[in-house]
DNA sequence: TCCATTAATTGACCATGGTCAATTTCATGG
DNA sequence: CCATGAAATTGACCATGGTCAATTAATGGA
């Protein structure tokens, strides 16, 4: 029951290379669907008949990122304090904050996201939930509230210092010591 | 030297008037701007000589309503416990969870917003950060973080419960409850 | 090998936000 | 009251994402 797949996987892997080579040269924002049908040789068409919207390619090109980093962050031990979990995190950040659009479009289809169907972005911010909530079952900070809450927080933060960092008005202080201070707080209140 | 103004300020009023009705009678998302300036009675180039873009109408639109309810929360005394916080915040997320398009709006151009250039929408925002800052000073909860930062937590886990709310993963409780919760471990810890 | 059915592809076309050179309106000094 | 220059307005035009009926390619059965 499984028919032309191979032409499918074709025409879709050359969409995705044509998609990353115009990234690699121009960047995300700007990225037009007509250059990259282009390059890939295929009809307008074609490209929506693989991707439901040009966001969903977009979903497809920064998902994949931000797993990788996931990947790295499991890999870590638990960290001992507020300084070894910013220094986890700082790929992402860096990743999130190295194109305005790309924070854009991670911000659209987060759980921070206005979307009912749970696409890649969503998938891998939950994710990091996850991984988040595991790792900090085992570190030092505080037991009064469960790690799934505790991860959650730290997304809230996490989202907030990265949006901050783009506003003119709060600018002075880098995302990375703002977080510090955020997780300061969070994770190891002092009342 | 101010030359003008009556008919310019006609034009707006028209524009905006006209815009208003039509989110009355559809909502926000379905909004055109071709259908505004019908409604107007004036050429297209008009609109986007007086609003840099269609965002800049909605932000028009929706700031003025953030604004009203940060008046009525000024209103009232020092919250003395999450829930009359909790109540007090009521009608701002009420309000931003009407119309999916309203979060997605207030998202894009909040602090919580890729955005350089300070619009209506990031101002209330920040006047929303020291509303609260204020009000949290005089209120019973921890007191080894600034008034400004609990503020600034108040505002991220305001965005995740939001966000959570429109994202199918995470809308089996509701945004008030996810709230609540959010506060407790915020602003009263117990380590 | 050929036909029928389904899947994939095509590209002309549409919707809508946004631009800009040309035109009209207005205020003011002479 | 007219001329002049600045400000406001116009609407044809463009850019770009997205649609869909028609066409082509592939698959499996007889």
């Amino acid at each position: 029951m499984v028919k032309t797949q191979t032409r499918t996987l074709k025409t879709r892997a050359k969409l995705l290379e044509s998609a990353r080579n115009i990234v690699t040269s121009t960047g995300y924002e700007a990225l037009r669907v007509e250059h990259v049908v282009q390059q890939a040789g295929v009809a307008k068409g074609t490209f929506f008949a693989h991707f439901k919207d040009k966001d969903a390619l977009m979903e497809a090109l920064i998902a994949p990122e931000l797993h990788h980093f996931l990947d790295e962050i499991e890999q870590r031990p638990a960290p001992k304090d507020i300084e070894s979990l910013t220094a986890a995190l700082r790929p992402v950040m860096q990743f999130a904050v190295s194109e305005r659009y790309i924070f854009d479009v991670i911000l659209r289809h987060s759980g921070a996201a206005a979307k009912a169907e749970i696409g890649p972005i969503a998938s891998v911010i939950f994710r990091m939930g996850e991984v988040l909530a595991n790792w900090l079952a085992k570190a030092p900070f505080r037991k009064d509230i469960s790690p799934a809450l505790l991860a959650d927080g730290i997304g809230a933060f996490l989202f907030q210092a990265l949006a901050l960092h783009f506003c003119a008005l709060n600018n002075t202080q880098s995302i990375e010591d703002r977080m510090q201070v955020y997780l300061h707080a969070w994770l190891l209140p002092q009342v």
